[in-house]
DNA sequence: CTTGTATATGAACATATATTCATATTATCA
DNA sequence: TGATAATATGAATATATGTTCATATACAAG
C-alpha cells in the first residue's frame, strides 16, 4: 500500500538522476573542502589532534576564524573534539572525506 | 616515558604544509564539485557526451545557466567538447575528478 | 545575404560565504 | 569569589557565487 508506482519520475536508477538528499550531502561535503582555510585545517588535523589556538598559530589564522571554521566542520561531523580543561583538542572524524582530500592533494601535487 | 618518541614514524610526505599553488588547485577542484547544478551536469556526463540543450532539458535548467556552468567546468578542464555543426557535445575530461565525485555519491548513498 | 538554430556572453541581481571585531561563555585555579 | 585562559558567538562587512534576462556570436541551409 505504501508503494507508489511513479514510473514517470523514477524510471532511471543507478548512475542516473541524483535524488535531492544525495545531491545536498555531496555538495555540502565538497563545499567543506572547497575553502583554503578549511583545507589547511583538515590537512593539519591529518597529523593528529590540535587545540584551537594551536591551529590558529600554526596556520597564521585568527582564533575566531578557526573557531568559526571548526564549527562548520563539526556540523558536518568532519571533525570531533576532546575536552581537557579549558582546551579543546580537535581531530578528524570522517575517514572517507579525509581520503577524498588526500587524493586531491596527491593529484594536485603530481603537477 | 617520553610521549613523543615516535614522531618520525609518521613521516608521510603528503602530510605537510600545503604550498599556495596546491592549495589553490585543490580548493578550485572541490569548488567545482560543490554546486548541485554542476554535480548534476557532471553526473549526466558520466553517461556519455551531451549537447548543451540536451543537458538543459534533461536537468530542467535554462540554456544560459548550463552554458555558464560548462564554461566554468571547461576552464578547469573538467569537461571538453566536440563540435558537430552548430551543436557542441560536451563530455568529461578528468577521470580523477570524476572519480572523486563518484566516491562521494557512493558514500552519500550509504549516508 | 538572410533566416533559423545552437550556444556564448555580459550586466544585474540576490544570496552565500569568510573574515574581523567585540563580547560572551566555559572551565581552572588562587 | 574573582581573575585568567581558551574557546564560542553574533553582528557587520566585503567578496564570491549562481541565475536570469537580453543580446551577441557561430554555423548551416537556403
Amino acid at each position: 500500500m505504501n508503494k507508489e508506482h511513479n514510473m514517470e519520475e523514477t524510471a532511471n536508477e543507478g548512475v542516473q538522476d541524483l535524488d535531492e538528499e544525495t545531491l545536498f550531502i555531496v555538495s555540502q561535503t565538497f563545499k567543506a573542502l572547497s575553502d583554503p582555510t578549511r583545507i589547511r585545517i583538515l590537512n593539519l588535523l591529518c597529523t593528529g589532534e590540535h587545540s584551537v589556538n594551536d591551529i590558529a598559530e600554526k596556520l597564521n589564522l585568527s582564533q575566531s576564524s578557526v573557531s568559526h571554521q571548526l564549527r562548520f566542520l563539526k556540523n558536518l561531523r568532519l571533525v570531533k573534539y576532546r575536552r581537557a580543561g579549558t582546551t579543546l583538542f580537535y581531530s578528524e572524524n570522517d575517514e572517507h572525506v579525509m581520503n577524498l582530500l588526500k587524493q586531491a592533494v596527491e593529484h594536485a601535487f603530481h603537477h
